[in-house]
DNA sequence: AGATAAATACCCTGCAACGGGTATTTTTTT
DNA sequence: AAAAAAATACCCGTTGCAGGGTATTTATCT
C-alpha cells in the first residue's frame, strides 16, 4: 500500500484525484491539504510516503515545503503537480528535492503512473518538461545562477510594479546600482529584451 | 438524462469530472474539448443541454464560445468554469449569455449542483463570486471597459513575451497600429507606467 | 590575512514603450 | 442608410530600460 498526502489549492482537481484514486486498490490517500502550512502538519502526523504537491500555494510554496519535508523526512518522496513548466521552477523543486514533475494540463492517469514510478523509487517528469539543462548539472545542483540577497530584494520590487528610480528612493541607493543589480540580474538569468525581467519577476511571484 | 459537453485545457480537470459524472445516473457528457474551436464543433454536431466551458481557452476564449453558442442555440446553457473570479470576466460571460459561473478552487460536487440547477432553468453562481455590480446592470451589461478583439488579441501577444514589433510583423499591420492599440488598453484599463501593460496581461494570463 | 563574491556608483549609447495628438477606412450595430 | 465602434496609420516628444563598460567599498568565505 503507497500512502500519499495531496497539497493542492484547487479543491475541484484534489476531488478528481480522490475519485480517481478511490478505486486503486494499492495507493491510499491520508492527507490533503489547501496549503504548504496544512502539508507540513500532515506529514509530520502521518507520515506518508508520497507528497503529491502544488508549487503555487498559500504560506508555505511548494518549493520551500519541500525542502522543509526533505531536511526533516528523508524518505518521504515528492512530487510536483502544477501549471508551471519553467525550466527555473522544475530545476527549484530538484534541487529541493523533488522525485517527480506533473503538469496540470496532462491526464489523470499520469498522477497514479507517478506515484507509482516514485513510490518504487525512480523518478517520474512530464514528458512535456525538458530537462535537457539537468543533464550536466544534476548533482552539482546548488551551483545554478543564483540570485544575491539584494538582487532578490530588488526583483521582488521589480515584481510588484516599481520603477527602477522608486526601487532607489526606498532601498537608499543610487538609480545606477539599482540598474546595475537589474543587468546583473538579466545576465545571470540569460534573459533579453526590455519587459523581460518584470516578466521573470512576475511569474516567479506567482509562482508560487 | 441530462447532456452535457465540457471545454477545458486542463486534461486533469477534464478527467476528474468525467470520474465523478459517470456515477451521475442523469448526467451524461456527450463531448469533450481542450480549445473552443473543438468545442464549437462538438456542440454543433452533439447539441447537448448544457456546456461546462474554462474561459482562458486556446484558439476560441470562453466568452467568444458562449456567444456564438448562445447565438446559434439559444436554448443550450452555459457554464463558466473557471479560476478567475474577476468581476470583468463575470459581467461579460453574463453578457455573453451564461447561466452559471463556477470556480475551479470549489469543491467538484459544486459541478453537479450547477449542471442540476442550469439544466432546471435556474441561474447558478459560485457563492465566491460577487455579483453585487450586477444589480443594476444585468441587463445593460455591455456598457463596462471590454477591449475590442484586436486589442485582446494584442494583448495576449504581449503576454507571450512578443514585442511590438513582433506584434506588428505577425499580424501585417504597421507597427503604429500596435502602438496605438496598446495606448488605447492602458487608457482603457487605467494603467499607467512602461511595464504596466505587460504585468497586466500576464496577471490576466495566469490569472488566475 | 587573503581571496572571492556582493553591493555600491558612475560613464555612454540606443531603442522600445509611453503620453498626447489627428485622421482615414472598415466593421458592426442600430 | 445612418451612427457608432473598431481598426488602421501617422505625427510629436519624453523617459525608462537594456547593453556595454569601469571602479571602489563592504561583506563573506576559506
Amino acid at each position: 500500500m503507497i500512502t500519499v498526502a495531496i497539497a493542492e489549492d484547487h479543491q475541484a482537481l484534489v476531488d478528481g484525484i480522490n475519485l480517481l484514486l478511490e478505486y486503486e486498490e494499492n495507493i491510499s490517500i491520508i492527507g490533503m491539504a489547501n496549503d504548504g502550512e496544512a502539508l507540513l502538519e500532515i506529514v509530520r502526523k502521518k507520515q506518508p510516503q508520497i507528497v503529491l504537491t502544488d508549487i503555487k500555494m498559500p504560506k508555505i510554496d511548494g518549493i520551500a515545503a519541500t525542502k522543509l519535508i526533505k531536511k526533516e523526512f528523508p524518505n518521504i518522496k515528492v512530487i510536483a503537480f502544477t501549471m508551471f513548466d519553467q525550466e527555473e521552477l522544475v530545476s527549484q523543486m530538484i534541487a529541493a528535492g523533488a522525485s517527480g514533475y506533473l503538469l496540470k494540463n496532462s491526464p489523470l492517469q499520469e498522477v497514479i503512473n507517478a506515484i507509482e514510478a516514485v513510490a518504487f523509487g525512480n523518478t517520474f517528469f512530464d514528458k512535456a518538461i525538458d530537462l535537457s539543462f539537468t543533464s550536466e548539472g544534476v548533482t552539482t545542483t546548488t551551483k545554478r545562477t543564483i540570485l544575491s540577497k539584494s538582487e532578490r530584494e530588488i526583483l521582488r520590487l521589480i515584481g510588484q510594479g516599481k520603477t527602477t528610480s522608486e526601487i532607489a528612493t526606498s532601498r537608499f541607493t543610487a538609480v545606477s546600482t539599482v540598474e546595475k543589480h537589474r543587468k546583473n540580474m538579466i545576465r545571470k538569468l540569460g534573459l533579453s529584451g526590455k519587459g523581460e525581467l518584470l516578466r521573470y519577476a512576475l511569474e516567479k511571484k506567482y509562482n508560487f
